[in-house]
DNA sequence: AAACTAACGTACTAGTTCGTACATTCACGG
DNA sequence: CCGTGAATGTACGAACTAGTACGTTAGTTT
């Protein structure tokens, strides 16, 4: 091979782009698209503009990439697959708080899926290899789903991408409108404490949710059509 | 009066304000703070840039005087108020799905937010008349919490902000990041057979969190702190 | 109806921002 | 050890963008 790994060399292209890649998902994260500059993300790095266009040929690119990178980091929730071994209440619930950790250890990545989110998922469209990401999860979640009614601890039918989008939504939601959600209502909820608690609640809730008696007061979770 | 209300002036102070406005909630709401151009806002009014300067002396004050408008309009939650003549159960279940239809309704303004949240809330905390807006919302469901507890209907000590905080999670989530969930899952959360049947389950589920016995798996739902 | 002022339009500027042309240096194969 | 191309730095340009100077018109007041 004629790349000495360990070397430190003066020029690295791999390091470089890294190093880009890098400066640039914290840059667009903080700033949305339209708001991070490429001179700025450019500064910020040890090597120049001039690079910048060298390996990613533009600011929408480069974006793109930086998106690509955030979500393939991101795949490691298929680790959650070893939660099927487990009884469908207790998978059920490890898997929120799952979602809750990963979350909350990936808030550049929120902050991604926001900002893409309020440009429509244009980024998103325009690179593949991200279509096939929901799979895995959805696979988990169905599989714990059919335990769980086998076995008679669920009581409802439920769908899994409700399940998921149910369990996503509160662990989004508590990182992604943290700022907000504190000068509205005085709360942190990034803070430890509430931290530890609103974990324990996304699990007892899917897990409430799921084994709940149909509540009295209107028609039960296993819904028809309206 | 000075003021001939219906009279089609061709000078029309309030007007041309609130014409701006509309156009400048549209324009921030679809491209974000830094995306929105002054320019392309003062073209989609008939009226000019000069008259954005003239009202409003800059871009972020006119983007602080967007979100107080839009902070405003939405107000109306409190029209919520009356769902406190309601049995507990029912009470909870009717305040969610009215914050459900709430968010399905403001979709402009729920986009808002999550620039509010990308650039840390920092335009909020700038403008006053908003920090007090949480408070109603948490009486009504401080409330309905205790009514249901003396009647035994709800069995876990909840707190009100808590409540809230899963309530909205869920509503703000199914609006706020319809593109990427669509991009990944392959479902249209705003499509009417979802919408009506995400509408009654955020119900099923605060219900159901609420009134669940304690969850089988792990500590329940009236957690003490780890 | 004359005078006055709020409301509005035009044309411009200063500064920024993405992108590039051109020069240079390092690493590696022969 | 030297040629060659990949990798990098410098300096610049064209286009955009927020903001403004200055002039004009419509409505109101007296």
């Amino acid at each position: 091979m004629t790349i000495p790994a360990s070397v430190e060399r003066q020029r690295d292209a791999d390091r470089t782009k890294a190093e880009i890649l890098e400066v640039a998902q914290r840059e667009f994260a903080r700033k949305g698209y339209a708001g991070a500059r490429v001179d700025e993300i450019a500064a910020l790095t040890r090597t120049t503009k001039r690079m910048i266009y060298y390996y990613f040929s533009g600011k929408e690119q480069l974006y793109i990439a930086v998106l690509e990178k955030a979500y393939s980091e991101v795949r490691s929730v298929e680790r959650a697959l070893d939660v099927e071994h487990l009884a469908p209440v207790q998978a059920i619930r490890t898997l929120a708080e799952l979602t809750f950790d990963h979350h909350d250890a990936h808030r550049d990545f929120i902050k991604l899926v926001s900002i893409e989110n309020i440009h429509q998922a244009e980024h998103i469209r325009k690179s593949d290899m991200l279509a096939n990401l929901g799979g895995p999860v959805l696979g988990v979640i169905s599989r714990i789903l059919a335990a769980g009614r086998a076995s008679g601890d669920f009581t409802v039918e439920a769908d899994p991408i409700d399940i998921h989008m149910m369990i996503s939504a509160f662990c989004f939601f508590r990182v992604a409108n943290q700022h907000t959600f504190e000068a509205l209502f005085g709360r942190d909820m990034a803070a430890p404490e509430h931290r530890a608690r609103l974990r324990r609640m996304v699990g007892d809730m899917v897990v409430a949710y799921l084994t709940g008696t149909a509540p009295a007061g209107a028609a039960g979770p296993t819904a028809g059509s309206a």
